[in-house]
DNA sequence: ATAAAAAACTAATAACTGTTAGTTTTGCAA
DNA sequence: TTGCAAAACTAACAGTTATTAGTTTTTTAT
């Protein structure tokens, strides 16, 4: 069997990242095994650990690459010189692009994130508390400055930050509506409500 | 070793199932080993092929309870002679207490259903498929009355449910905040908005 | 008290797990 | 063409898994 194939941009190492990522997100971590991923990669399971540490370290690098873009957008976001509105229409429309371009890596640090051993474990939910909080706090700036209405922040973050994780569900009506249609309804019906 | 302790209404085999629930939402299906289970009830892991068929039953068994709790409901609630609001306004209130009332088997059906095993996972795909038409009606329904904005009822429907499913991460903030208040402040979030 | 049924136990198995050690093959640079 | 490093291979391991078979204990009903 011959070396398997790089990625134009990204080392072996990475390319079996991407695809742990989508086995990870198919099965479950725990339900995924060392030799199918080996299979997507057309090679042996301990050729495996020529590129890698361990199962687990795929996980890590799966959850903590999406917790840093999102970090990192964040920040820029909240430094930027945008009303509270925008900065939170700005939020939640990199949410579901990030949702919709990185399918399976999201997902997977949604959902797997408990499978982390220590002390990343408790690194990652530090982390999320975190973000969360300034998200918070940004809602908690619309209500003071009377933008937004009187909603419990921390309800108004789980809703928004929630209704968003839903679009690993969306796949099945993806011709229906484009990218841009799709954040422009969530957009209005988070911001503005359902009803007229 | 005596034999385990039944529940006042409930054979041994519901305790199992109400254990089973517990573990596999804290540790994920797989990660979950019959040996737990076992721990949890104070015998031995042979000892629950007393009353049990098999390890797959068991979310088999939490999973289609959960998904008749809410079909039974929609009955009612789509049957009823309330408006659209009003119901629509029902079904959510319902799905916060069921998210509550049945935290770990609401989370274990939305989180582990991959796991079940051919017939009854596109048995319970084609369930919640059908309760995700429904509930789209509804709001197709609200639309063409006029009452509601021309959101896609689709993403209207994810946005809502996906809303819900986020409660999951709520137990941090339970002392804030009654039940009622929860209901009432999401349910404005989404049937009003958040921006004044 | 006794018989029957329910539910616990111990021992064992076959399959599968992540991972290691040691060896061979491959592909690139000289 | 040759040498070297990267990356594949095979064989194997120690541990864990769900589950079964067979036996003993406990509870229930008569």
């Amino acid at each position: 069997m011959g070396k398997i194939q790089a990625l134009k941009n990204g080392s072996r190492k990475d390319l079996i990242v991407k695809n742990a990522a989508a086995l990870f997100r198919k099965k479950g971590f725990a339900a995924s095994s060392m030799r199918e991923l080996a299979i997507t990669m057309g090679i042996e399971a301990p050729s495996l650990y020529n590129h890698i540490g361990s199962k687990n370290e795929l996980l890590q690098a799966v959850c903590f690459n999406v917790a840093n873009r999102f970090n990192d957008h964040l920040d820029t976001t909240l430094a930027s010189a945008a009303t509270i509105i925008q900065k939170l229409d700005n939020l939640i429309r990199f949410h579901i692009r990030m949702m919709l371009d990185e399918f399976d890596e999201v997902i997977v640090a949604n959902h797997e994130w408990k499978q982390l051993e220590e002390p990343l474990l408790t690194n990652f939910l530090s982390q999320r508390k975190k973000y969360e909080n300034r998200f918070v706090m940004l809602i908690r700036e619309g209500i003071n400055e009377g933008q937004f209405k009187n909603i419990h922040p921390h309800v108004a973050t789980l809703t928004i930050l929630s209704a968003v994780r839903g679009l690993e569900f969306w796949q099945r009506h993806k011709k229906e509506l484009s990218i841009e249609e799709l954040e422009n309804n969530m957009v209005q019906h988070l911001l503005k409500g359902l009803i007229k």
